[in-house]
DNA sequence: TTCACTTATTGAACTAGTTCAACCTGCGCC
DNA sequence: GGCGCAGGTTGAACTAGTTCAATAAGTGAA
């Protein structure tokens, strides 16, 4: 189970195998039941979590009361409300279980200490950053240049795995748009 | 000229006085022009640069030839394009200076070199990283949530002296409206 | 089996934002 | 001094996307 997450760390730097044992130890195990919560809106967010299975959607609620979705993460995807955890300050996030989940979670003090005691993790999250940041900015102008049939054509042919696992209500908030009109969308493409 | 790059570094991580004094040493002055490019779409990245004095323009242009832009850069401010940098593969993204400009620029080597002798670094750019995303992150979910006016009054408050120093038409691109929408908005909100 | 609830679809009326074309500055340049 | 031109405004016609309300199908719990 945690072999995952091993490999999820391998990845992005060159750790050592010491480096990787001593940091997964300091991960422990938890489940979170579908519709439960790792992140309420208002919460600090004191851990960060490491998705072994299961599905979360991390999403923001406006003053309307409307969702947008920041993102999912399923399998081999990370959990955390990035500025809530860094400076511990209230988060403005929701991150809820979309199925029955499994994670790996980390407290803020343990993540501090691994700073401390193995430097080479500042590279591992830099470069992590480097890459959300990358697919964020992607991201970003898709959603200002392409209509919302090419965005969600995008989605579909990016994620399939993911879309198949998703309500088209879940969908519509991540691409910016009401489910009513993906509703019409999915009609029109389906028609060929 | 440099005390301005020196601030910035400080303010992110606690380096030294001596790892400070060794990272700037490896940037190299260069004037852009009014209108010239710092990158081109096509072009390997193979510098960063800090902004000293002066205002770019940092943008991708879609397949009808409509300009989005990712952010703007004016004094304290880092030009790059990441993707392109780190994995020094060709750039979807242009940089233009809007003014006469002043930067301070590092190679990909120098970069390299630098976070091999200052490890110390990592945790600055890992820190930098977390900020600009989530700075990005905010602006993602305001552009799913707000309308464009919402948009353009946040802009303005947000970035007042930038604000000042922008055609209309670059803060369209940026808030990715039509220049003539702005322009109507612009118009509502002047009638209280 | 029934009840409550969530999910998806559809249509009609509406609103936010685009597109195109016209026009009006101000301003640098030869 | 006139010329070209980038920047901003405006109106009219259009399109993308919303909102609201109605309907239907599936699902899980008691």
């Amino acid at each position: 189970m945690t072999d995952l997450l091993k490999q999820n760390l391998t990845r992005h730097a060159a750790l050592t195998p010491e480096e990787i044992e001593q940091f997964h130890l300091l991960f422990e195990p938890r489940f979170v039941k579908k519709k439960s919560f790792f992140l309420r809106a208002g919460a600090v967010c004191d851990s960060e979590a490491f998705v072994v299975q299961g599905l979360f959607k991390v999403y923001h609620v406006d003053a309307h009361g409307f969702e947008q979705v920041l993102y999912f993460a399923m399998e081999d995807w990370w959990l955390t409300d990035i500025d809530s955890f860094v400076n511990q300050r209230p988060s403005e996030l929701f991150i809820e279980a979309l199925e029955d989940s499994e994670i790996l979670t980390i407290s803020k003090p343990s993540k501090d200490l691994a700073y401390q005691r193995i430097p080479a993790l500042n590279k591992l999250y830099r470069v992590m950053t480097e890459k959300t940041h990358v697919a964020l900015q992607r991201r970003m102008l898709a959603n200002l240049s392409k209509t919302a049939d090419q965005r969600y054509v995008d989605f579909i042919e990016k994620y399939p795995r993911l879309a198949q696992r998703l309500s088209n209500v879940q969908v519509a908030a991540y691409l910016g748009i009401s489910h009513e009109f993906l509703s019409k969308i999915r009609k029109k493409i389906s028609r060929h």
